[in-house]
DNA sequence: TTATTTTAGCAACAAAGTTGCATTAATATG
DNA sequence: CATATTAATGCAACTTTGTTGCTAAAATAA
């Protein structure tokens, strides 16, 4: 277990608090004079490493990170939906969603990532 | 329409004889002489436009292209699984496989990426 | 309370992608 | 077929995003 800087309790206090996904930049403009730029980075690293939040790949390829809800600190996995609204540009989690998937018998999946781009239901 | 170049034919070929998505990275090395860095990224843009091809964000964030093979020109859409092998780091393009979605019917759907990440037939 | 180990800050770097502008090539027009 | 027009290319510069090495500063252990 890393430890617990004040730097570290109020990032992962972000992202608990909010609703949606959020980038390293909207991170960083909720944590002026914080901490640095490389220093969110590396508590981002260690938030994911503990099972706290999760890396999030937007379709545009920009990366958002989401407290884990429904993952125990055992059985890690994010195999849920994620939207993102070509509106407002937010990503929302839905972590009751699961798919199923029929690959080939040869392929062995370890996890996957979803992403449903469109209008979310505040912008519709 | 866009101008049909040297270029752009050379690299709508090298994607189109692919059998895995390749990076901007990947294709760079392929056309060594024949055009700029900064060429290939415009040419990729115009090819995406015109639906030759479409780009995959990976799991990693990294930016994937494959040759559109079951979208017709007029009716575009890019909904179907890919799979990237942790080992080989190859990405390949499932185009006969599509998903079942259940939001909630606020949300209206564009498009969706589904990316799964594990091992491949050939390194498993 | 001091020793130990992790974390933070800073600077520098690297990869990926974008923009502006002059030059060159591809198509359209006479 | 020559020339005008428009789009594409090359180059330099820049931005964004993320990484690495190293010293100083905190957090935990002893």
């Amino acid at each position: 277990m890393s430890r617990n800087t004040i730097a570290k309790t109020r990032i992962l206090e972000i992202i608990q608090g909010s609703s949606i996904a959020l980038t390293h930049a909207a991170i960083q403009e909720q944590t002026r004079d914080v901490c640095d730029r490389v220093t969110i980075y590396r508590i981002l690293d260690r938030l994911v490493n503990e099972n706290e939040i999760h890396r999030i790949v937007n379709v545009n390829g920009v990366v958002n990170f989401a407290a884990c809800k429904r993952c125990s600190h055992s059985s890690h996995h994010h195999d849920h939906i994620h939207f993102s609204c070509i509106k407002c540009g937010e990503l929302t989690c839905f972590e009751d969603q699961s798919i199923d998937l029929n690959l080939p018998s040869k392929y062995i999946i370890q996890e996957y990532q979803l992403t449903v781009a469109g209008i979310c239901g505040k912008c519709s």
